[in-house]
DNA sequence: GGAACTTCTGAGGAAGCTCTGAACAGCGGC
DNA sequence: GCCGCTGTTCAGAGCTTCCTCAGAAGTTCC
């Protein structure tokens, strides 16, 4: 059952506050992606965040596009049909100096040519991709760029007393450092941004694992069970099965 | 609580405290080089600390902007196109006599007149370099040059009780001196700066290695176990693995 | 011109991670 | 109480990531 649909304040997109330019507006993104399909989900995806998203296929689109809505930051697929994404970049730049790059690249091309990219505070992320690296990773580059904060949601995740910090990839609960897995971590980081809202295993499918995962929700089941064992561990739990709808993540108590 | 996103001088800061003018306004920095490439993976390197950077490609324009810009320093290479970049030195002398230089050179150049001007106070690095160094050693020159910082952020970085003087070339750990190599030196200074704070193989890749180096981040787990020998050697560990996302260095106890 | 040091490549192996399949447990319906 | 369905957990195969050693090539310094 979909409740609190209507009546939570929001844009468009999630019921968070929004990651917001300092003066109010939301982040501006650029997609540019020859996959239509995927420029689709990417830009979805990042809707849901209550960003305003716009979508090129190639690159002298994107630096068209560029010009007109000065993104923020701008996701480039390294491989593009009209030239590759460094020129892209480059001319991104001179249409906006303090634009952010998260590139998009195949898992082997990344020693090639990808060189260079981080060293400019850009990031990027190899294909296959799950949609929460993609929009951790943006928000990571959005933050740093001094994008504020509508309300005071810092770089920590916090629910009860688990905690989540998301650049030292450290995770503790009452304190005591609990050590996670990829996989794991990422899943609990979705969990943790959605706090009380149930979670179907298809969603969490969508957004945990990469587009591309052919396997059955049966994962998410498993790992759900890791998960507990380390967060849950001898405590009271905060993970909790709906059974037929799926799962949440809530403070003890009640709160 | 609002953060002071607004007021702290970075365009798209590393979230460390930025090397400011005593007024407070961002570090302002000309990078001239022919090279597009090169300039364009500079000034992205030298806006992440939070300075105000501009570039140029030859000689005449360079001084041009420098008469506009008022750079405290400018990043200067000795072979430009329709000039070398000693009578650059001395127009931009002329523009602004107290601007601090950076000199990019080949390695077999000429070693007696770089020792001239390095006896002026300015420095230089030879080509291939890496972007921690070329960072670093500008940063040296600001400070010589009284840059304010806006925390009290000396030239000794301390991590626990690992200590690294930046000046003195010199590490201790507990007060024990440890000997280390140029790469070993630069690969812990960058892994100081950021404590806490994971940093992927590709960044490390991008910062401690020059910017032409073909190799494989396979160098990094190397350089990243030599460390460890020296560093971690029989004590509790500083320097941690995390899996599937880069190394972090923190103090051992826990904040 | 040689010794000491530094840097990098390649290979082997250890450890950790992810997912499959299957058995098991618990809930709800009848 | 029995059965079916949903969810949980275990065990292990296959894979990826990471660590370390040994040695070759290059560099620096005397």
């Amino acid at each position: 059952m979909l409740e609190d649909n209507m009546n939570t304040p929001r844009s468009r997109g999630n019921g968070r506050p929004a990651l917001t330019r300092p003066d109010g507006t939301p982040v501006r993104v650029l997609v540019v992606d020859d996959d239509p399909d995927l420029a689709e989900v990417l830009s979805g995806a990042l809707r849901y965040e209550g960003w305003e998203v716009r979508t090129a296929g190639d690159g002298a689109s994107a630096v068209a596009e560029a010009r007109e809505l000065l993104p923020d930051a701008v996701v480039l697929d390294v491989m593009l049909p009209d030239t590759d994404g460094f020129h892209v970049l480059r001319d991104l730049h001179t249409v906006k100096p303090d634009v952010c790059v998260l590139f998009l690249t195949a898992r082997d091309a990344v020693e090639d040519r990808i060189a260079g990219i981080t060293a400019g505070g850009d990031d990027y992320v190899t294909k296959p991709f799950s949609l929460e690296e993609v929009v951790a990773r943006l928000r990571g580059l959005l933050r740093r760029a001094g994008m504020a904060r509508q309300q005071d949601e810092g770089p920590r995740l916090v629910v009860g007393d688990l905690v989540m910090d998301e650049e030292a990839r450290e995770v503790t609960r009452g304190g005591e450092l609990i050590e996670l897995s990829p996989t794991e971590f990422e899943l609990l980081r979705f969990l943790m941004r959605n706090p009380r809202r149930v979670l179907s295993k298809a969603q969490i499918l969508d957004r945990v694992w990469s587009y591309d995962f052919g396997g059955r929700a049966h994962v998410v089941e498993l790992y759900i069970s890791y998960l507990r064992k380390k967060v849950d561990a001898g405590r009271e739990p905060m993970i909790h099965t709906v059974r037929g709808a799926g799962y949440v993540i809530k403070p003890v108590a009640g709160r």
